[in-house]
DNA sequence: GTCTATACGACGATAGAC
DNA sequence: GTCTATCGTCGTATAGAC
Protein backbone atom coordinates (compact mmCIF):
# COMPACT_ATOMS: atom_id res chain seq x y z
CA UNK A 1 0.00 0.00 0.00
CA UNK A 2 2.03 3.09 -1.17
CA UNK A 3 1.97 5.80 1.44
CA UNK A 4 -0.08 8.88 1.56
CA UNK A 5 1.18 11.99 -0.03
CA UNK A 6 -0.88 13.95 2.27
CA UNK A 7 -2.72 12.85 5.76
CA UNK A 8 -6.22 12.94 6.26
CA UNK A 9 -5.84 15.27 8.30
CA UNK A 10 -4.05 17.77 6.40
CA UNK A 11 -6.39 17.07 3.68
CA UNK A 12 -9.35 18.03 5.82
CA UNK A 13 -8.02 20.98 6.37
CA UNK A 14 -7.40 22.37 3.09
CA UNK A 15 -10.55 21.22 2.11
CA UNK A 16 -12.01 23.28 4.97
CA UNK A 17 -10.17 26.32 4.24
CA UNK A 18 -11.78 26.68 0.76
CA UNK A 19 -15.43 25.46 1.63
CA UNK A 20 -15.41 27.86 4.84
CA UNK A 21 -14.38 30.98 2.60
CA UNK A 22 -15.94 29.86 -0.81
CA UNK A 23 -19.20 27.80 0.14
CA UNK A 24 -19.97 24.72 -1.33
CA UNK A 25 -21.09 26.01 -4.77
CA UNK A 26 -17.86 28.56 -4.89
CA UNK A 27 -15.45 25.92 -4.79
CA UNK A 28 -14.44 23.83 -7.52
CA UNK A 29 -12.62 20.55 -7.91
CA UNK A 30 -9.79 22.62 -9.67
CA UNK A 31 -9.42 24.84 -6.60
CA UNK A 32 -9.15 21.87 -4.16
CA UNK A 33 -6.72 19.99 -6.71
CA UNK A 34 -4.48 22.92 -6.59
CA UNK A 35 -4.81 23.67 -2.39
CA UNK A 36 -4.35 19.57 -1.73
CA UNK A 37 -2.16 18.59 -4.52
CA UNK A 38 -3.78 16.26 -5.39
CA UNK A 39 -5.23 15.19 -9.25
CA UNK A 40 -9.00 15.21 -9.17
CA UNK A 41 -8.66 11.63 -9.35
CA UNK A 42 -6.86 11.10 -6.34
CA UNK A 43 -9.62 13.26 -4.78
CA UNK A 44 -12.26 10.84 -6.04
CA UNK A 45 -10.29 7.88 -4.75
CA UNK A 46 -10.62 9.49 -0.95
CA UNK A 47 -13.97 10.32 -1.59
CA UNK A 48 -15.69 8.37 -3.82
CA UNK A 49 -18.86 10.37 -3.52
CA UNK A 50 -17.13 13.24 -5.07
CA UNK A 51 -16.98 17.07 -4.04
CA UNK A 52 -20.51 16.15 -1.52
CA UNK A 53 -18.60 13.56 0.36
CA UNK A 54 -15.68 16.03 0.61
CA UNK A 55 -17.98 18.47 1.77
CA UNK A 56 -19.84 16.04 4.45
CA UNK A 57 -16.01 15.14 5.75
CA UNK A 58 -15.31 18.54 6.83
CA UNK A 59 -18.64 19.04 8.27
CA UNK A 60 -17.80 16.18 10.67
CA UNK A 61 -14.45 17.02 11.11
CA UNK A 62 -15.34 20.43 12.17
CA UNK A 63 -17.85 19.20 14.69
CA UNK A 64 -15.32 16.50 16.05
CA UNK A 65 -12.65 19.19 16.74
CA UNK A 66 -15.22 21.72 18.09
CA UNK A 67 -16.53 19.20 20.70
CA UNK A 68 -13.25 17.67 21.72
CA UNK A 69 -11.44 21.05 21.66
CA UNK A 70 -14.12 23.65 22.46
CA UNK A 71 -16.95 22.32 23.83
CA UNK A 72 -15.29 19.67 25.89
CA UNK A 73 -13.97 22.92 28.11
CA UNK A 74 -17.03 23.51 29.31
CA UNK A 75 -16.93 20.49 31.29
CA UNK A 76 -13.64 21.36 33.30
CA UNK A 77 -12.75 21.83 36.83
CA UNK A 78 -12.11 25.17 36.80
CA UNK A 79 -14.17 28.39 37.91
CA UNK A 80 -17.46 29.08 35.28
CA UNK A 81 -15.78 32.20 34.36
CA UNK A 82 -12.52 30.66 33.62
CA UNK A 83 -14.00 27.75 31.64
CA UNK A 84 -16.14 30.48 29.24
CA UNK A 85 -13.00 32.68 28.58
CA UNK A 86 -11.18 29.61 27.55
CA UNK A 87 -13.81 28.47 25.09
CA UNK A 88 -13.82 32.22 23.87
CA UNK A 89 -10.19 31.81 23.14
CA UNK A 90 -10.58 28.38 21.18
CA UNK A 91 -13.72 29.97 19.33
CA UNK A 92 -11.19 33.29 18.40
CA UNK A 93 -8.10 30.67 17.59
CA UNK A 94 -10.68 28.73 14.91
CA UNK A 95 -11.99 31.59 13.45
CA UNK A 96 -8.29 33.37 13.25
CA UNK A 97 -9.66 36.72 15.32
CA UNK A 98 -12.46 37.55 12.70
CA UNK A 99 -10.51 36.74 9.74
CA UNK A 100 -12.19 33.45 8.96
CA UNK A 101 -15.72 32.82 8.01
CA UNK A 102 -17.78 30.42 9.60
CA UNK A 103 -18.62 27.01 7.53
CA UNK A 104 -22.51 26.97 9.33
CA UNK A 105 -22.81 30.11 7.13
CA UNK A 106 -20.74 29.28 3.89
CA UNK A 107 -22.23 25.80 3.78
CA UNK A 108 -26.01 26.76 4.29
CA UNK A 109 -26.37 29.04 1.21
CA UNK A 110 -28.47 28.05 -1.43
CA UNK A 111 -30.50 24.95 -1.23
CA UNK A 112 -28.25 22.79 0.44
CA UNK A 113 -27.87 19.27 0.37
CA UNK A 114 -30.03 17.32 3.14
CA UNK A 115 -26.55 15.59 4.68
CA UNK A 116 -24.87 19.00 4.63
CA UNK A 117 -28.05 20.89 6.08
CA UNK A 118 -28.61 18.32 9.04
CA UNK A 119 -24.77 18.59 9.86
CA UNK A 120 -24.61 22.42 9.98
CA UNK A 121 -27.83 22.19 12.04
CA UNK A 122 -26.52 19.45 14.78
CA UNK A 123 -23.23 21.73 15.15
CA UNK A 124 -25.17 24.48 15.80
CA UNK A 125 -27.22 22.68 18.41
CA UNK A 126 -24.42 21.08 19.90
CA UNK A 127 -23.47 25.30 20.68
CA UNK A 128 -26.21 26.30 21.21
CA UNK A 129 -26.68 23.36 24.10
CA UNK A 130 -23.57 24.02 25.38
CA UNK A 131 -23.70 27.21 25.84
CA UNK A 132 -27.23 26.84 27.09
CA UNK A 133 -26.00 24.57 29.83
CA UNK A 134 -22.88 27.04 31.04
CA UNK A 135 -25.67 29.78 31.23
CA UNK A 136 -27.58 27.61 33.48
CA UNK A 137 -25.39 26.89 35.56
CA UNK A 138 -24.31 30.69 35.95
CA UNK A 139 -27.78 31.02 37.60
CA UNK A 140 -30.27 31.98 34.42
CA UNK A 141 -33.61 29.59 34.25
CA UNK A 142 -33.60 27.21 31.67
CA UNK A 143 -35.62 28.86 29.14
CA UNK A 144 -33.69 32.36 29.46
CA UNK A 145 -30.72 30.28 29.31
CA UNK A 146 -31.53 28.90 25.62
CA UNK A 147 -32.48 32.55 24.56
CA UNK A 148 -29.16 33.73 25.69
CA UNK A 149 -27.51 30.54 24.54
CA UNK A 150 -28.81 31.32 21.17
CA UNK A 151 -28.02 35.33 21.20
CA UNK A 152 -24.60 34.60 21.92
CA UNK A 153 -23.98 32.13 18.92
CA UNK A 154 -25.49 35.14 16.77
CA UNK A 155 -23.53 37.64 17.82
CA UNK A 156 -20.20 35.80 16.70
CA UNK A 157 -21.74 34.84 13.51
CA UNK A 158 -22.57 37.67 12.66
CA UNK A 159 -19.75 39.33 13.96
CA UNK A 160 -17.87 37.41 11.49
CA UNK A 161 -19.77 38.76 8.28
CA UNK A 162 -19.61 41.89 9.78
CA UNK A 163 -16.17 41.54 9.80
CA UNK A 164 -16.04 40.52 5.94
CA UNK A 165 -18.38 43.26 5.47
CA UNK A 166 -16.58 45.73 6.91
CA UNK A 167 -12.80 44.40 7.24
CA UNK A 168 -13.30 45.42 11.05
CA UNK A 169 -12.45 42.61 13.51
CA UNK A 170 -13.17 44.84 16.51
CA UNK A 171 -16.84 43.48 16.48
CA UNK A 172 -15.86 40.22 16.72
CA UNK A 173 -13.62 40.80 19.63
CA UNK A 174 -16.66 42.21 21.46
CA UNK A 175 -18.71 39.36 20.62
CA UNK A 176 -16.38 36.99 22.24
CA UNK A 177 -15.21 39.29 25.25
CA UNK A 178 -18.87 39.32 25.60
CA UNK A 179 -19.80 35.62 26.28
CA UNK A 180 -19.57 35.45 30.14
CA UNK A 181 -21.57 38.33 30.52
CA UNK A 182 -24.01 37.03 27.91
CA UNK A 183 -24.14 33.71 29.51
CA UNK A 184 -25.19 35.50 32.34
CA UNK A 185 -22.06 35.26 34.34
CA UNK A 186 -22.25 38.90 36.64
CA UNK B 1 -39.85 50.50 -29.21
CA UNK B 2 -41.68 46.90 -28.16
CA UNK B 3 -42.85 46.39 -24.62
CA UNK B 4 -40.81 44.44 -21.66
CA UNK B 5 -42.34 42.10 -20.77
CA UNK B 6 -41.11 42.47 -17.39
CA UNK B 7 -40.72 46.13 -16.09
CA UNK B 8 -36.79 46.89 -14.65
CA UNK B 9 -38.38 46.91 -10.77
CA UNK B 10 -39.88 43.30 -10.93
CA UNK B 11 -37.02 41.96 -12.69
CA UNK B 12 -34.05 43.21 -9.87
CA UNK B 13 -36.69 41.95 -7.29
CA UNK B 14 -36.39 38.21 -8.95
CA UNK B 15 -32.65 38.70 -8.98
CA UNK B 16 -32.59 39.96 -5.81
CA UNK B 17 -34.32 37.01 -4.61
CA UNK B 18 -32.00 34.58 -5.84
CA UNK B 19 -29.02 36.36 -5.39
CA UNK B 20 -29.56 36.69 -1.76
CA UNK B 21 -30.47 33.00 -1.33
CA UNK B 22 -27.78 31.33 -3.24
CA UNK B 23 -24.70 33.76 -3.47
CA UNK B 24 -22.97 34.77 -6.61
CA UNK B 25 -21.58 31.76 -7.72
CA UNK B 26 -24.47 29.71 -6.58
CA UNK B 27 -27.17 31.39 -9.22
CA UNK B 28 -26.48 30.20 -12.90
CA UNK B 29 -28.00 32.00 -15.18
CA UNK B 30 -30.26 29.08 -15.89
CA UNK B 31 -31.77 30.02 -12.64
CA UNK B 32 -32.57 33.59 -13.58
CA UNK B 33 -34.10 32.80 -16.86
CA UNK B 34 -36.33 31.00 -15.40
CA UNK B 35 -37.31 33.16 -12.43
CA UNK B 36 -37.64 35.87 -14.79
CA UNK B 37 -39.26 34.26 -17.93
CA UNK B 38 -36.47 36.03 -20.00
CA UNK B 39 -34.00 34.14 -22.28
CA UNK B 40 -30.52 34.03 -21.64
CA UNK B 41 -29.99 36.36 -24.56
CA UNK B 42 -33.13 39.17 -23.12
CA UNK B 43 -30.97 39.24 -20.02
CA UNK B 44 -27.91 40.19 -21.64
CA UNK B 45 -29.69 42.98 -23.72
CA UNK B 46 -30.86 44.15 -20.16
CA UNK B 47 -27.50 43.60 -18.60
CA UNK B 48 -24.78 43.68 -21.16
CA UNK B 49 -21.85 43.37 -18.37
CA UNK B 50 -23.76 39.56 -18.13
CA UNK B 51 -24.36 38.23 -14.40
CA UNK B 52 -21.43 40.68 -12.61
CA UNK B 53 -23.96 43.91 -13.71
CA UNK B 54 -26.96 41.72 -12.52
CA UNK B 55 -25.24 41.74 -9.53
CA UNK B 56 -24.48 45.10 -8.97
CA UNK B 57 -27.79 46.06 -10.39
CA UNK B 58 -29.11 44.18 -7.61
CA UNK B 59 -26.81 45.48 -4.94
CA UNK B 60 -27.68 49.29 -5.87
CA UNK B 61 -30.91 48.62 -6.02
CA UNK B 62 -31.03 47.58 -2.71
CA UNK B 63 -28.51 49.92 -1.32
CA UNK B 64 -31.64 52.97 -3.19
CA UNK B 65 -34.41 51.25 -1.02
CA UNK B 66 -32.79 51.07 1.64
CA UNK B 67 -32.20 54.86 2.12
CA UNK B 68 -35.71 55.59 1.20
CA UNK B 69 -37.77 53.36 2.82
CA UNK B 70 -35.74 52.67 5.66
CA UNK B 71 -32.19 54.82 6.52
CA UNK B 72 -35.15 57.69 5.50
CA UNK B 73 -37.43 57.12 8.65
CA UNK B 74 -34.50 58.69 11.16
CA UNK B 75 -34.73 61.36 10.01
CA UNK B 76 -38.63 61.55 10.67
CA UNK B 77 -40.05 63.81 12.98
CA UNK B 78 -41.07 61.29 15.23
CA UNK B 79 -39.55 60.42 19.06
CA UNK B 80 -36.35 58.71 18.98
CA UNK B 81 -37.84 55.21 19.86
CA UNK B 82 -40.75 55.14 17.61
CA UNK B 83 -38.48 55.81 14.41
CA UNK B 84 -36.28 53.05 15.45
CA UNK B 85 -39.29 51.19 16.21
CA UNK B 86 -40.27 52.08 12.51
CA UNK B 87 -36.67 50.93 10.60
CA UNK B 88 -37.08 47.50 13.21
CA UNK B 89 -40.18 47.29 11.24
CA UNK B 90 -38.91 47.60 7.61
CA UNK B 91 -36.33 45.43 8.47
CA UNK B 92 -38.25 42.79 9.19
CA UNK B 93 -40.48 43.09 6.19
CA UNK B 94 -37.27 43.02 3.95
CA UNK B 95 -36.41 39.99 5.97
CA UNK B 96 -39.86 38.31 6.23
CA UNK B 97 -39.07 38.00 9.40
CA UNK B 98 -36.38 36.11 9.65
CA UNK B 99 -37.24 33.78 6.53
CA UNK B 100 -34.76 35.75 4.17
CA UNK B 101 -31.38 35.48 4.19
CA UNK B 102 -29.10 38.94 3.96
CA UNK B 103 -27.59 40.25 0.51
CA UNK B 104 -24.77 41.01 1.85
CA UNK B 105 -23.97 38.36 3.56
CA UNK B 106 -24.69 35.51 0.77
CA UNK B 107 -22.66 37.98 -1.52
CA UNK B 108 -19.51 38.60 -0.54
CA UNK B 109 -18.58 34.46 0.38
CA UNK B 110 -15.43 33.38 -1.70
CA UNK B 111 -13.41 36.24 -3.72
CA UNK B 112 -16.28 38.70 -4.62
CA UNK B 113 -15.79 41.01 -7.62
CA UNK B 114 -14.28 44.45 -7.10
CA UNK B 115 -17.96 45.88 -7.50
CA UNK B 116 -19.25 43.84 -5.51
CA UNK B 117 -16.95 44.17 -2.31
CA UNK B 118 -17.24 48.05 -2.46
CA UNK B 119 -21.21 47.94 -2.98
CA UNK B 120 -21.74 45.72 0.04
CA UNK B 121 -19.30 47.64 2.28
CA UNK B 122 -21.17 50.69 1.08
CA UNK B 123 -24.59 49.30 1.87
CA UNK B 124 -23.55 48.04 5.45
CA UNK B 125 -21.69 51.62 6.37
CA UNK B 126 -25.03 52.79 5.26
CA UNK B 127 -26.46 51.30 7.89
CA UNK B 128 -24.34 51.70 10.37
CA UNK B 129 -24.07 55.21 10.54
CA UNK B 130 -27.69 55.44 10.52
CA UNK B 131 -27.71 53.20 13.74
CA UNK B 132 -25.01 55.64 14.72
CA UNK B 133 -26.77 59.20 14.37
CA UNK B 134 -29.52 57.56 16.48
CA UNK B 135 -27.42 56.30 19.09
CA UNK B 136 -25.83 59.55 19.12
CA UNK B 137 -28.96 61.57 19.24
CA UNK B 138 -30.06 58.45 21.94
CA UNK B 139 -27.08 60.52 24.48
CA UNK B 140 -24.51 57.80 23.14
CA UNK B 141 -20.64 59.52 22.94
CA UNK B 142 -19.69 59.19 19.35
CA UNK B 143 -16.95 56.00 19.72
CA UNK B 144 -19.85 54.23 21.86
CA UNK B 145 -22.41 54.77 19.38
CA UNK B 146 -20.35 53.70 16.30
CA UNK B 147 -19.85 50.68 18.73
CA UNK B 148 -23.07 49.60 19.55
CA UNK B 149 -24.40 50.57 16.06
CA UNK B 150 -21.71 48.04 14.64
CA UNK B 151 -23.12 45.34 17.32
CA UNK B 152 -26.52 45.65 15.93
CA UNK B 153 -26.05 45.20 12.86
CA UNK B 154 -23.92 41.99 13.66
CA UNK B 155 -26.87 40.93 16.00
CA UNK B 156 -29.15 40.63 13.15
CA UNK B 157 -26.90 39.20 10.30
CA UNK B 158 -26.16 36.96 13.30
CA UNK B 159 -29.87 35.86 13.28
CA UNK B 160 -30.45 35.66 9.65
CA UNK B 161 -27.51 32.73 9.92
CA UNK B 162 -28.81 31.13 12.63
CA UNK B 163 -32.52 31.49 11.65
CA UNK B 164 -31.14 29.47 8.33
CA UNK B 165 -28.67 27.10 10.58
CA UNK B 166 -31.76 26.63 13.21
CA UNK B 167 -34.59 26.82 11.59
CA UNK B 168 -35.74 29.40 14.68
CA UNK B 169 -36.66 32.95 13.69
CA UNK B 170 -37.13 34.08 17.31
CA UNK B 171 -33.28 35.30 17.34
CA UNK B 172 -34.09 37.70 14.74
CA UNK B 173 -37.36 39.18 16.55
CA UNK B 174 -35.52 39.66 19.21
CA UNK B 175 -32.52 41.36 17.24
CA UNK B 176 -35.30 43.79 16.01
CA UNK B 177 -37.07 43.99 18.85
CA UNK B 178 -33.70 44.89 21.25
CA UNK B 179 -33.00 47.05 18.81
CA UNK B 180 -33.94 50.42 20.60
CA UNK B 181 -32.04 49.42 23.73
CA UNK B 182 -29.31 48.37 21.80
CA UNK B 183 -29.18 51.99 20.44
CA UNK B 184 -29.07 53.44 23.60
CA UNK B 185 -32.52 54.21 24.74
CA UNK B 186 -33.77 53.72 27.75
C1' DG C 1 -2.50 5.72 -4.08
C1' DT C 2 -1.61 8.74 -7.65
C1' DC C 3 -1.43 9.78 -12.19
C1' DT C 4 -2.92 11.10 -17.50
C1' DA C 5 -6.58 11.23 -20.44
C1' DT C 6 -11.22 11.77 -21.43
C1' DA C 7 -16.38 11.84 -21.27
C1' DC C 8 -20.15 14.81 -21.19
C1' DG C 9 -23.17 18.10 -19.34
C1' DA C 10 -23.71 22.92 -17.54
C1' DC C 11 -21.67 27.17 -17.44
C1' DG C 12 -21.39 32.20 -19.08
C1' DA C 13 -21.59 34.60 -23.19
C1' DT C 14 -22.63 35.93 -28.24
C1' DA C 15 -24.62 36.16 -33.23
C1' DG C 16 -28.26 36.99 -35.87
C1' DA C 17 -33.40 36.24 -37.13
C1' DC C 18 -37.80 38.29 -36.18
C1' DG D 1 -36.95 43.56 -27.02
C1' DT D 2 -37.11 38.82 -27.28
C1' DC D 3 -36.10 34.84 -29.40
C1' DT D 4 -33.37 30.28 -31.30
C1' DA D 5 -29.08 28.51 -32.00
C1' DT D 6 -24.50 28.10 -30.97
C1' DC D 7 -19.71 28.97 -29.26
C1' DG D 8 -15.83 27.91 -26.15
C1' DT D 9 -14.81 26.95 -21.37
C1' DC D 10 -15.12 24.92 -17.16
C1' DG D 11 -17.78 21.96 -14.24
C1' DT D 12 -18.08 17.09 -12.04
C1' DA D 13 -17.04 12.59 -12.69
C1' DT D 14 -14.76 8.24 -14.56
C1' DA D 15 -11.44 4.69 -16.92
C1' DG D 16 -7.36 2.68 -16.92
C1' DA D 17 -2.02 2.95 -16.80
C1' DC D 18 1.67 2.93 -13.47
Amino acid sequence: MPARTISDEQLTQELLGLFRAGGFDGVSLTDLQEATGLKRSSLYHRFPGGKLEMAVSVLDAVEGQLREHVLSLAKDEAPLVDRIEAIGRELSAFYDAGRLACLLDSMTLGVPAADIAARTKATAVALVETFTRLSVEAGQGQADAEMTAVDALAAIEGALVVSRLMGDRSAFKRAIDSLPTRLGVS
